[in-house]
DNA sequence: ACACATCGACTACGTCTGTAAACATTAAGC
DNA sequence: GCTTAATGTTTACAGACGTAGTCGATGTGT
């Protein structure tokens, strides 16, 4: 087999997440030059991120192509992709896949600055149409 | 040591969460009358919930009180705590904590029925009293 | 040519998770 | 009293995850 897709068991977890970051961010990118961002925020051997690399490979998130002796590694899944399997998957467990309880919540607790709250309004507002 | 109260370690699987739901539903359970409600649903036998119960335990999620030869089970942690935390973590880690991107990557999808963005702008107009 | 630095591949290993069986205890029915 | 059914405790085990070391190949400087 060449290339298995993404399959929906292949989920990507949290540490591999921090490796996507970086790719999604700049790309294609070779091992080395991923370690150089994130290495120190976590604490990260070069050997850690060689192995989520592998992982993400494996999983079919990351796709690799040549480059002299090293590969250069570049995301195959969309960051909006994971993002909105990420948020859909919360939604779901934990408020029954309806978006205005998660809402609700974030507001009950202060987790929503000014700043988001004047960005929903007008969100909204370009909604309705 | 007595009561080992839920450190931020000690996080709930998923598996484990389908049993906390079961439990912030109706509660105090007995193990068996929690299999009655999940494991049907997931496929799980007895002896799962057992484990997964008294994982719980351990980690300070759920308390017992003997109730003749048997236990019986309850939340030590709100769901609201929990579901708090869980939103915000997912925020902090996809969106940089902030909430409005979450909103409008929800809104991109149609995650948002037409009821949720009702409830959504009454919470609105609420908060900006 | 040869030592050295790099790079990906393979291996390692402890913890957590999902899933469950085996075991011990004990209440209950006969 | 003794068998049986129920219940919590212990043990099990495979797969995922976090974290990293070792190995073999290969390019690089001198």
């Amino acid at each position: 087999m060449a290339q298995k897709k993404l399959g929906p068991g292949d989920r990507i977890s949290e540490a591999e997440h921090a490796v996507m970051e970086a790719l999604w961010e700049e790309n294609p990118l070779a091992a080395a030059e991923v370690c150089e961002r994130v290495c120190t925020a976590n604490d990260w051997s070069i050997a850690t991120v060689k192995t989520l690399l592998s992982r993400l490979v494996a999983k079919g998130a990351l796709g690799t192509e040549p480059d002299g002796r090293k590969f250069l590694y570049r995301p195959l899944v969309e960051r909006d992709e994971y993002v909105g399997g990420e948020s859909r998957r919360l939604v779901d467990r934990l408020f029954g896949g309806r978006a205005a309880p998660l809402f609700a919540h974030l507001a009950e607790n202060e987790a929503l600055t000014d700043d988001d709250l004047e960005e929903i309004e007008a969100l909204l507002r370009e909604m309705r149409k």
